[in-house]
DNA sequence: CATTCTATAATTAGGAG
DNA sequence: TCTCCTAATTATAGAAT
C-alpha cells in the first residue's frame, strides 16, 4: 500500500507496467498542461507506444495539447535552423546523463561482438525475401536483427540531424525524387506494412514475400 | 517554507514565474525521461517560450528527448493518417480545458502509399552500401527511411513474441528467457536518444551512425 | 482486467544564504 | 539571480474491490 523507491528501469511485469504506463501518462500530461498554465508558455507532449503497428500505434497515442497544436509544433520544430550545436543543455540531456555510462558501456560491449555483421546480412536476407518466414532464425538472432535496424535507423537520424533543417527553410516541403525508380518495388513494396498491420499471427502472412527486386537479380 | 496550493492560473509575478517555469520544466522533462524508460514508450516534450522572436526562442526551448528525435517523431505525427476524429479524448483534451488549438488541419494522406514505396527501395539500396553517406536523399526521405524501418523491427517483435510468450509466461516474471541478448533490447527504451544527447560530450560511444557496413568502401 | 483507496515517494514553493 | 534547504503538496505503487 505504499510506492517502494522507484528503480528507474524497463518495467518487466506487463501488467504493472501498463498500468505504470497509464497513470505516468495521466500525470505528464497533466504536468505539461500546468506548466503552460502557470507559466505562459507552450507545452507540447506525446507519448508513442513503442512497437505496435502504426494503426494501433495512433490509437494508443496520447497527445497534448492536442493532435492539431502538436502538428503545429512539428511544423516549427522542423523549420528551426540548425541549433542543435549550439545548446546541449537545453535538451533533455541533464536527466540522462547520469545513466549515460552504463549505456555506453553496454553499448561497447554488444558492439564488440563481431556478430554484427552476420546480422547484417540475416537483416538483408529477410529484406531481399531469402527468408521467407524467419522460421529458421533463433530469437537471438532476431534480436539481433531488431537492434541492427535501430542502429539503422539512428543512421538515419544522424543524417537528418546533420543536415539540421536547411533544406525545410527552403521551402520545398513536397519532394519530387526518385520518379523513376517507382516502377520496379510497386510489385510488393508495402510489405512490411502488411504484415506489421496484420497483427501478431505472422504465421498466416507471408511475411517477407518477394518484395523488393534484387537489384542485381531483376 | 511551504508551498502554498498551488493554484491553476497564470503567475503574475515575474521571478515567481521564472523560477516555476524552469522547476517544473526540469520536472516534465524528467517525467517524460522516466516514463520512456519505466514503460518503454517514446516520450517527446517540447516546450516552447510564447511571445519570443525565434533567435530567442530557440535558446529558451526545451525538447525531450533531442531535437533529433523530436523531429523524428513530428514527423511521425504529420504522416499519421485520420486519426483526428476517432479519438478524442486520447489527446491532452481533458486538461486542457478551455484553451481549444484553432490551427488548421494540412497534409493531404494522398501520396503517402506511393511515398512507402519509394521508401522501401531507397532503404533497400542504403543496406546494399549503394548509398554509403546517404548524402543524396533529402531528410523527408530519411525520415521515411526511418518510419519504415521501424516497422521491420516490430515485425522482429511480433516474431519474437511469438516464440518468446509462452516461455514468459510460465516462467519467472523476471527470468530472462532471451538470456544473451535480452540486454540490448531492455534498454530500449532510452539508449537511441541517450546517445544522440550524449552528442558531442562523449564522442568515446562508438555504434551510432556506423551500423551499416559499405561493402564497397571501407 | 479496470478502479478506487491510501500510505509513502517525489516534486516543488518559498525562505535563506 | 542562483543554489541549497525544508516542508507542504502532489503523484503514484501496491493492495483491495
Amino acid at each position: 500500500m505504499a510506492p517502494k523507491k522507484v528503480t528507474m528501469e524497463y518495467i518487466a511485469d506487463a501488467p504493472t507496467r501498463k498500468l505504470a504506463c497509464k497513470n505516468r501518462t495521466t500525470g505528464l500530461l497533466k504536468k505539461a498542461d500546468e506548466l503552460s498554465v502557470l507559466c505562459g508558455v507552450e507545452a507540447c507532449a506525446v507519448i508513442f507506444p513503442q512497437g505496435e503497428g502504426q494503426a494501433a500505434a495512433a490509437s494508443r497515442m496520447h497527445v497534448y495539447p492536442s493532435l492539431q497544436e502538436a502538428r503545429a509544433m512539428a511544423d516549427r520544430l522542423q523549420s528551426m535552423p540548425g541549433v542543435e550545436q549550439r545548446r546541449k543543455k537545453m535538451d533533455g540531456e541533464g536527466y540522462v546523463r547520469e545513466r549515460i555510462g552504463k549505456v555506453k558501456e553496454q553499448l561497447s560491449k554488444a558492439e564488440r561482438d563481431n556478430r554484427g555483421r552476420e546480422t547484417m546480412l540475416r537483416l538483408h536476407e529477410a529484406m531481399l525475401g531469402r527468408r521467407p518466414d524467419l522460421a529458421d532464425l533463433t530469437v537471438e538472432q532476431l534480436v539481433g536483427m531488431g537492434w541492427t535496424t535501430e542502429n539503422l535507423i539512428q543512421k538515419f537520424k544522424d543524417c537528418i540531424a546533420d543536415r539540421g533543417g536547411e533544406e525545410q527553410q527552403a521551402g520545398a516541403k513536397a519532394d519530387p525524387p526518385l520518379p523513376t525508380v517507382v516502377e520496379a518495388p510497386r510489385l510488393r513494396a508495402g510489405w512490411v506494412m502488411e504484415v506489421v498491420n496484420a497483427g501478431s499471427d505472422l504465421d498466416t502472412v507471408p511475411c517477407v514475400g518477394t518484395a523488393v527486386p534484387t537489384p542485381g537479380a531483376a
